[in-house]
DNA sequence: TTATAACTATGTTTTACAGCACAAAAATAA
DNA sequence: TTATTTTTGTGCTGTAAAACATAGTTATAA
């Protein structure tokens, strides 16, 4: 057995559902032309209007996507997690990216060259419906993001968002604690209001003992009136 | 040189792009099942829960995708226009349709078996390919709406919604007329508004001379002023 | 340590937009 | 034709949420 690089035995453990689809030829050339980044917490890593030319991995860390609009103000897309890939669209549709990704904590990222992963998708038809299914479902989540983001009424944003959250980030031990300490401005961006509002409906909804919350720290107490809120008033 | 049936025309000429991908196996098998349909004005093609089970082509006509939300209020996703393809994502995601369609106006569309097009896609690469790419300029374009109809005013939404329509449909011979005609709700529903307000703004721009205004029927008269309403106020 | 900046909290004011009511006009049916 | 429904157009009212103001609180730097 030949001894492995650091690299790809990330490769092999980290992004298995990847590494596992290329043929043994095709995993000589990723691992070697695979590179690893960290970046600090509120770093950004890729900006709008730059060149899409990196296939990313979140390998450790939070990663939000987002894009800013008018007035500085600022809506957060999606919310990336270990072990999910990131910055690839624009690439695929051949045009600068529309959105800008940032740390939301200190985070890996691993990345590989678009144009490599290209070749391999050409050629290998697992990759190439890998992709597929990737895009596929964020199409799906964008365009129900939309309605949810345009119709409800704030309580009912700031539910679903913090119900996002549990879902993308789990809990801590207690089972209650979001494994997520965002900041108000950015639990706003998400849910599409400021952060007055943000912070106003937290209150809200602490008074409600529908969570509660100390500092950045939040706990869900009452998920299924949560999840009422979220989906009516 | 031998006949070709009616069904096996329409792939060449209308989905070529679709169709120059396939093999010569490969397409006697798609014209084999492939099927055309015809949908009245505001039927129904599909509806959110349903099982997706086939590709589908718009030949002829304008679909819009929407989905319903909170009260009854509805939210028009995107619009197609011939020769594109709808209907397959929520296939390959494995989930029942998240959005429904109906045509705009009385259409005809082509259909196939996802199952067959999956077939197809696990072994032609260059039709994964065309699948990567229709999703990828989807999910950007999906990405930049939440945008635009979340941050920006009444104003901005409805003026970006009549060049949408400028760019999806074209005009008529004079240069100026919107090559569709849409009830006020719906233009509502594309831009995040209610009917009323639709029908005010519209007054509004009509005043300004930036649009005239012929019963459904809308020339742009002042584009520039109008993508300066839809970029700021 | 103190100073400075960033974040959080809450009260007040303003306004953009929804909701409703009611006509008029147009389309569709009888 | 007339009747009935659907669509379009306006005015009025209420309210959800933004905008603004101000202060306390927690990080970060000097």
């Amino acid at each position: 057995m030949v001894k492995k690089s650091t690299l790809e035995s990330i490769l092999q453990e980290e992004m298995s559902d990847f590494w596992a689809l290329l043929e043994n030829e095709e995993k000589r050339v990723i691992a070697e032309n695979f590179k690893i980044q960290n970046f600090k917490k509120n770093e950004i890593i890729y900006s709008e209007g730059e060149e899409p030319l990196q296939l990313m991995c979140l390998l450790k860390g939070k990663v939000k996507i987002y894009k800013d609009g008018v007035g500085g103000r600022s809506q957060i897309i999606r919310l990336i997690r270990p072990v999910q890939y990131f910055g690839y669209r624009a690439y695929f549709s051949r045009e600068p990216y529309v959105t800008a990704a940032a740390a939301i904590e200190s985070a890996t990222v691993g990345s590989l060259p678009m144009s490599l992963v290209e070749e391999h998708i050409r050629k290998n038809n697992g990759l190439a419906w890998f992709f597929i299914k990737e895009l596929s479902n964020d199409l799906g989540i964008s365009d129900a993001r939309t309605v949810n983001l345009t119709q409800k009424h704030i309580r009912g944003r700031l539910a679903e968002s913090l119900l996002v959250l549990k879902e993308n980030y789990g809990v801590e031990e207690d089972g209650l604690t979001l494994n997520i300490y965002m900041a108000r401005e950015d639990l706003a961006n998400l849910s599409n209001m400021t952060t007055s509002n943000a912070i106003r409906t937290l209150s809200s909804f602490t008074n409600e003992k529908i969570i509660t919350v100390d500092g950045r720290r939040i706990q869900i107490i009452d998920e299924e009136r949560l999840r009422k809120i979220s989906k009516f008033g």
